[in-house]
DNA sequence: ACAGGTTACTCAAACGTTTTCGTGTTGAAA
DNA sequence: TTTCAACACGAAAACGTTTGAGTAACCTGT
């Protein structure tokens, strides 16, 4: 088992000094071609690398960034994540990863774990609870620090940093408008309790849509599900409360849904209740996952670029950490959305 | 924008050494009642933490594990992360992932970018390429420069280290033998090339199972797909090399499928066929993912308890590293899996 | 009055780098 | 022979922390 070596040790076995060894290996004018080969060829031999703690310290950046977000186990934001790690690593950047589990004090924890040194800057997604609480403090704190930070889809416009978004807006326009030009005239939204902006924003997008075409809004047409049943315990309740919805609303022909999981339930529903899809009902949801792909029929939907979206994160970060000036221009970056169309609708 | 303060800076504002601030804060009785005091509600008032960066390299040790993965987008290694993630920030843990996206290359760049100080130990799962070129030397030089490694599902027996691996073998065998149980007589197994031992061990399983129960094990009833064909892109190859498979093999009455996309494939194959699942073909997959749970019909699948796993292997990990003895035995610690049974099968 | 002991500190080294400044040796020009 | 640049290298500080060793100042007991 052979340690790791450093500059000292190198140092020591040529008789040089820690100082020649390291001009050496930089290839400085200053130390002679001989001593540089000899020290260039131990250093090979002895497969040296520069211990990147040392440099994080001597340079105070550690080249890492921080991302925080409410949950891994889940298509979009492993999306994100891949985006961002490709980025980061093509700028020579690790990520280190926090998991806030959609929990307030997880999100506090991680970030002040991280905060301390260990990264140069944050990219982050907000948990639900944080949203709830409005208590953003820890945010605030690690920007006030000079810590950059970017935020992501679920953002907080008070906060005051850069921010890239999903058009959720125009992606809820886009999907019923498609709804619209199929043919359908009772459309039904699936959404969340709208605490969470990304909700909201797709809920005034259907509205939107049905206000361009004339169409008036039914009250009752719009299922606001608790966001606890999105949880994967939960399907039956899930299933039960889109039930009693097409029940109560029994000459739907369309539904727009603002995630896959409501989307594809809807259908199940549907299937159960002897609807047929497309025909007489069109589904179109958010999120273009796995299941959208595979589901049967497979899922018309609003994809929202999320590796894209990580890429963009890293790419103001990055250039925000490297940028020489300080002066803070924040700038928010809106991912534009694509309606993929697949089985679900004419 | 008040920048992080260091215990040099309180010392100058107090007028005391760094020492003794140091000390004082830790509540070190050789520091007066009085100054300690003083020293804590400045360094409160200032908000004071400690540089991880300083104490990693005075410790020589970070606190970080290197998860290396070949791909995060994948509903089993997400949720290995998020058990490491939760093993890890229990035990005071940062994770840095890297992603090889199944190129050897990829994997190297990526272990050498943190083995030089930025971590404290990995936990990876190799990238098909690796296991192909049956090249480990950057496994076998981490591990030789003292830095352990966890190796979990995709692992290599050669490597003497640490290792968590699913019950595949076993897994499979209680798959085939439900479906022998539920009546089957004639199962068909759609699985992977099998340089990779997962799909390897999946296939002994089935085979095994047959053989239990005297049923000559047919080679027409063997489906080696192209791994290219698990790409999203790819879907529609696969569907038709499915298809092609029940034609030929007309009265499969089982399927057994080594993942879920190649379950949930064989189902709409066979939707299309106009086969009934579960009445004349019953499907049961591996790896519990989202398709499983909301394909219709749901699938019978093995679950390879992923997050247990990332906990394990983080568990394994940070015991080595917390071991004060340096003895060197190493652990394979199996999980084992369960069968979830669902709709596909009876 | 003085050895010995306590108290409350400070010093300095160490972790592994990089980099500025200094310095001894050479060789050449004057 | 003197002077001065060029050359090749070393010393030391710095990043922020911890910690063992060192040291004043004071107190106590004899």
């Amino acid at each position: 088992m052979k340690k790791k070596v450093t500059l000292k040790q190198i140092a020591k076995e040529l008789d040089v000094s820690i100082s020649t060894v390291s001009k050496a290996l930089k290839n400085s004018i200053e130390i002679s071609e001989d001593t540089r080969q000899k020290v260039q060829a131990f250093a090979k031999l002895y497969n040296y690398r520069p211990n990147n703690i040392a440099l994080s310290l001597k340079n105070r950046k550690t080249k890492t960034i921080g991302v925080i977000i409410p949950e891994i186990v889940h298509h979009f934001f492993s999306k994100v994540i891949s985006g961002i790690e490709k980025e980061a690593l093509s700028r020579g950047y690790n990520v280190i990863v926090g998991l806030s589990n959609e929990s307030f004090s997880n999100e506090v924890i991680n970030m002040e774990m991280l905060a301390n040194g260990s990264i140069d800057g944050f990219i982050l997604s907000v948990s639900k609870e944080t949203m709830l609480l409005q208590d953003y403090h820890h945010l605030t704190e690690t920007i006030n620090q000079g810590m950059p930070v970017v935020m992501f889809d679920r953002v907080i416009n008070e906060i005051n940093c850069d921010k890239v978004i999903v058009d959720d807006f125009e992606g809820a326009v886009k999907a019923t408008n498609k709804l619209i030009e199929n043919g359908c005239e009772k459309i039904g939204l699936i959404t969340t309790k709208d605490y969470i902006n990304v909700g909201k924003l797709r809920t005034q997008g259907y509205l939107k849509a049905l206000e361009d075409h004339q169409i008036f809004p039914e009250a009752d047409f719009i299922l606001k599900v608790d966001d606890e049943k999105l949880s994967e315990e939960n399907l039956e309740s899930l299933e039960k409360e889109i039930e009693s919805f097409f029940k109560v609303n029994k000459n739907l022909d369309g539904i727009v849904a603002v995630n896959e999981i409501y989307a594809i339930t809807a259908m199940k529903v549907a299937r159960k209740l002897k609807i047929k899809i497309p025909e007489s009902l069109q589904v179109i949801g958010f999120t273009d996952g796995v299941l959208s792909k595979h589901a049967v029929p497979s899922l018309t939907t609003v994809s929202q670029h999320a590796s894209q979206m990580g890429e963009k994160a890293a790419e103001l970060l990055i250039n925000n950490l490297e940028r020489e000036d300080e002066e803070e221009v924040y700038e928010t970056f809106t991912i534009q959305t694509d309606l993929i169309e697949r089985e679900s609708t004419k």
